[in-house]
DNA sequence: GCTTGACTTAAACCATAGTTTAAGTTGCAG
DNA sequence: CTGCAACTTAAACTATGGTTTAAGTCAAGC
């Protein structure tokens, strides 16, 4: 009925090395891991989806040990759903504040785009270095503003 | 007229620490950095602007080595605009990327603050674990269907 | 004249997140 | 029978991005 994987198919399917997944277990981060007669890890739709869980907090910054530590509290059941939920909620904060810091980031970045384009038509960078601001496009108007990039 | 800054003052105003920007200029993140005729560091604004500038890089995931080599290509000239110009593009595609991951996290993180929600008010994540598919709110379906949520 | 804050080098140390190696064992498929 | 892919443990190793320490030197301000 449930289709189950070997670690080399749940490997291929998450696209990590399958000694990944097996530090992983080792590390706590899949819970009630099954195993064949044999010994050998089996893998379900319910725990590739919790990797991918697993994968979205490791993105979001979220360290190992941490996770561990939601998944202890997981396991214990609905006696830690506020506790889970606080840890919810501080992890979405977080990826905000993260978001906001690349989004920084990308602006900053994009502003050089346009620099090296100017700077590569012309053959030299002085020319965006010293384009008034007023003949800025708009856009790199903005980001200079935000950015407080008054010099490069 | 140009205001400089010790090592101290500049840390103050990048909010790290002093020893932090030391290996900075150490491993070569910092070009053209001014001593004093004692031999102390002095940043000026340009400084403080390019460290913002590698802020943003690292930000972005670029490894020390790699911000290093930008530096020397910047530290070049012109003649390495191209190769710059292709650096840049190439961070903010890194950077696109990232963002998207970082969304899809969020909108996973997201539907979990949801589910706690729920779970907390009734006492156990069963209610949200089995709420039919069309009884969610309309925001929860959206993500459980773009991110293949399916069991929790 | 002492304290403060700067400076030096080199090496040690830390945490994180894996990867690799060694030296096997096991079971299925061809 | 052979080979492949899985499994084991424990430890070593890698890389990244710093921090800390040692053992000083140096100049300015109070």
């Amino acid at each position: 009925m449930e289709k189950l994987y070997t670690i080399g198919d749940a490997a291929a399917e998450l696209g990590m090395p399958a000694s990944t997944i097996r530090f992983y277990e080792k590390n706590g981060l899949i819970p009630n891991q099954q195993r064949s007669s044999d010994g050998r890890r089996l893998f379900d739709e319910d725990d590739l989806e919790w990797m991918r869980f697993v994968e979205r907090l490791k993105v979001s910054g979220m360290p190992i040990k941490e996770i561990r530590e939601y998944i202890q509290l997981y396991i214990e059941g609905d006696s830690t759903i506020e506790e889970r939920r606080r840890i919810v909620y501080e992890r979405r904060a977080a990826i905000d504040a993260q978001l906001e810091e690349l989004k920084l980031a990308r602006d900053f970045i994009d502003y050089k785009c346009w620099y090296y384009d100017v700077a590569r038509e012309s053959g030299t960078c002085d020319t965006p270095k010293n384009m008034p601001f007023d003949e800025l496009p708009e856009r790199i108007q903005r980001i200079k503003a935000k950015c407080r990039i008054n010099r490069y």
